[in-house]
DNA sequence: TTCTTGACTGTACGTTCATTCAATGATATT
DNA sequence: AATATCATTGAATGAACGTACAGTCAAGAA
């Protein structure tokens, strides 16, 4: 089962990894948290029964690190936008809430899988962490993004920077959790406008 | 085991059926979606093993009625806030929000078991039902009271009230979700202020 | 008081699933 | 070419769970 011409065993091995990854989140798409199944991985990867415990100890492994995947997947997306320098700070900013409302991000499995693991994080501390550790580090971008747009002020309408990071991400998310919950009742466009609304509110650059 | 004096068997049974109801809540929101057993609600409830699938036919059922519960006591709650003739509009919907973003209604638990079935929802159709259903009405509540404080515009900033409406969920349940994947990241003086600073931008009525 | 109804019990069954492990065969090393 | 290493296999194991069902006992009717 050589894929090209030369793939070492150590190469293999992280491609059989990946692949089940892969295959897991493929499955909580389509069939939810509960139809995960170790077996039903390996099937779907086209590899054998065992194969998901050999690749990591657990379940609860496999599902961590394809959680982590999620996030790591994400960081590069959002940080390709934050940092790109061509930008001012105010397109950074409208860039960003474009590219996560809208496909092939704000894709209605892409979103269901966040949903699914979100739906499982209050109750284990390990799934919190990976959040944390990505998220933080999210909001101090986006923080740092507004003090540039904030010209000096370290509140604005009596609300520290860091907050308004916060509930900016609040409205993305919350518009994510509304496309699932409620489908078809608020279109990418107004979405968007509303999001630019919002940080007008703020800032005067958006309005 | 006579509560009081006076307990038919009828009533009996409906309390019975009611307390399967709430011991399936409590043990979401401690041991999350996964942690439900037929018999571990059976057990916290003081019953015997069978009796969940005596009430209820199924697992799934008994989920269902848990899930259609949650809604219906989030019901009463906007309800009777968005329906005070003592208030006004703008009055009203700070209320509300308020009301949504703090103590007992921001609660922890009450959240994660939120987030818990809407883990799941993207993937049975019966969920989603319930969701749309009332979910529906509550949007079409708010969107009156925009009504009233739009006076006569049909649109602003280019965004149909119904759409604002949506919006203001979005933010406000995701606000909530933050309390959960970002704990102690937003306060819930922030956040109302947040939210508050997010309506001025559409009504005056809230600078 | 006697009979009947039905809420509730608890055992048993069949299924599903995560995990283990001895066997296998391909790759790397000598 | 022979051997050692190691990724992968697939059958086996045991635990957990939903559901079914025959039995129990108290409430309400006669």
């Amino acid at each position: 089962m050589t894929d090209t011409a030369a793939t070492t065993r150590a190469e293999q091995k992280l491609i059989t990894r990946q692949r089940l990854l892969e295959t897991t989140i493929d499955i909580i798409a389509d069939e939810g948290f509960a139809g995960v199944t170790m077996a039903k991985v390996a099937e779907r990867a086209g590899l054998s029964r065992g194969i998901c415990n050999f690749h990591f100890q657990t379940k609860e492994q496999l599902m961590l690190e394809a959680f982590r995947g999620l996030y790591i997947e994400h960081e590069q997306t959002w940080r390709k936008i934050l940092t790109d320098d061509a930008r001012s700070a105010a397109e950074r900013l409208s860039a960003l809430i474009e590219t996560l409302l809208t496909p092939p991000i704000a894709d209605h499995k892409k979103v269901a899988v966040w949903l699914a693991f979100w739906g499982v994080t209050p109750h284990r501390q390990t799934y919190l962490n990976v959040c944390t550790e990505v998220d933080c580090q999210y909001e101090d971008a986006i923080t740092e993004l507004l003090h540039e747009l904030a010209g000096g002020q370290e509140k604005l309408h009596g609300l520290p920077l860091r907050s308004i990071a916060v509930s900016l991400t609040a409205l993305i998310d919350g518009t994510l959790l509304q496309y699932l919950i409620a489908p078809g009742r608020l279109s990418p466009n107004e979405a968007i406008r509303s999001c630019l609304t919002y940080l007008g509110s703020f800032f005067p650059q958006f309005r």
